[in-house]
DNA sequence: TAACTGACTCGGC
DNA sequence: AGCCGAGCCAGTT
């Protein structure tokens, strides 16, 4: 039998559980199609600019969310697919957005600046 | 229970 | 111009 209030209850809006973890599966999800954006974009938009690496972890988690996460239209301030190897496999990453219409070479967003898509901007 | 790591970013040297 | 250290939050060992 579960506990009263885990910290793994599934965190929804206005629950006091409600970690910024949703905030950027949220926000991932509202990516347009063939556009990419960064860590610190989504960080930034949440109020916490510094806490770019948990939102990478929350692309970790996003497998395990429904509905599925675009987590591969987010990439790191350089336009590389970093998390690309913790894809499965490791080059669907490349594969979407390719299909998406990004272009990829060398495992980097080609025109990753044209393409970047920032939530603080478009969402403003 | 405490400590470390991690799909990042920025500032300083 | 390149390298190093610090900060953030949550999950894992």
């Amino acid at each position: 039998m579960k506990k009263n209030a885990p910290a793994s209850t599934p965190s929804v809006p206005g629950d006091s559980r409600y970690s910024f973890f949703e905030d950027v599966w949220a926000v991932a999800r509202l990516i347009p199609k063939g556009r990419v954006t960064n860590y610190g974009a989504i960080a930034k938009y949440l109020g916490t600019g510094l806490s770019a690496r948990m939102v990478g972890w929350a692309m970790n988690a996003c497998d395990k969310v429904k509905p599925k996460v675009p987590a591969h239209r987010v990439v790191n301030r350089n336009g590389m697919l970093s998390g690309k190897m913790h894809f499965s496999p490791p080059e669907a990453m490349q594969q979407r957005l390719e299909k998406e219409g990004i272009r990829i070479e060398n495992d980097k967003v080609v025109d990753f600046k044209g393409k970047f898509w920032d939530p603080a901007i478009e969402l403003s």
